[in-house]
DNA sequence: AATTTTCCCGTTGACTCCCATGTTTTCCCA
DNA sequence: TGGGAAAACATGGGAGTCAACGGGAAAATT
């Protein structure tokens, strides 16, 4: 189960929000300790300062990251800098009863929304995206841009799933 | 067990569209949860900007596409173009007790169909195609005036199956 | 005590479900 | 092989349900 679609759901004064009902269920069936009448959980993270997006994850799906995390060698550079981004990076929310979770002052900040506007949720397998609404057809544009002056006029993009030689 | 054919249907007020019989049939085969009483899955892609059309696969090829892209190294280029197009560009739909799906507002104006008018089904083996009809013509006769003109006069098509030679 | 966070409620609009109808296709039997 | 009955299909409408969302009261925090 796969969370997939783009939704546009407005951020209320106090900063709540809902999830999409498609992606409430994906997060349900994605969280080990879920059951019918429990409110599942997110992980949302933001620690990557490039990104204009926060990213969130199912708790099975953040615990396969911090897994694989914990398993570098302790101190290593690399597992700093992911300890940095995705741990130190992210908040935990719970879905209420309602169906929502409050973005606060700083996760809001972090991708410009106004204090009452639009997020944007985009699905993204096994995680989906939350985005300003501008800044995500901007990036899109400009990635559609990119990708499509390198392919011929009306290729299909599963052409990229099994490209026939690499060469170029 | 394939799409084919070419199906004009009504689309009502409500955005609700019979599924052509025989189209039915493939998606309930191609869903590997669906079984008798049960509604089958649709998936809709339109996420490629540069198509007039939407691309409906069934549950079991949406899943194969799905389980190709989750493959691909996270965060590359290709992956997250893929990501773009095949998953936040596309709507789960069920097929109704009556064969019926609902096209909402952003797929109809998406192919530009107007608030009530018909709809073009064509088959395309493991998918099937919307289109509004006069694109759909349109385009088909543009595409056939490019594809014939790199053909003898009298060719028959299943020449294309097995090329005599590829230089040109 | 003031501010923030959570809970609960009501409203709105979209979507779903169910039913009805007309048409076409299939089936069966004379 | 023809005709009538039965089933399947395409389509419309109305009522009910649910998701999204806003506001106020209660609870927690500082």
């Amino acid at each position: 189960m796969y969370f997939h679609g783009e939704f546009t759901q407005r951020v209320d004064a106090k900063g709540r929000v809902s999830i999409p009902a498609d992606f409430r269920r994906v997060l349900e069936q994605g969280d080990p300790d879920w059951h019918e009448g429990l409110r599942p959980r997110v992980r949302i993270v933001w620690g990557d300062p490039r990104r204009r997006f926060l990213e969130c994850f199912t708790e099975a799906a953040i615990r396969g990251v911090e897994a694989q995390i914990a398993a570098l060698p302790r101190g290593s550079a690399r597992r700093r800098l992911l300890e940095q981004v995705m741990i130190a990076g992210s908040d935990s929310a719970e879905v209420d009863p309602d169906g929502r979770i409050v973005l606060n002052q700083r996760l809001r900040e972090r991708i410009g929304l106004p204090e009452t506007g639009d997020a944007l949720f985009a699905g993204a397998l096994d995680t989906f995206q939350i985005w300003l609404p501008e800044t995500y057809e901007a990036d899109k544009a400009q990635r559609f841009a990119a990708a499509f002056a390198d392919l011929p006029a009306d290729a299909d993009v599963l052409t990229l799933l099994d490209p026939p030689s690499e060469g170029g």
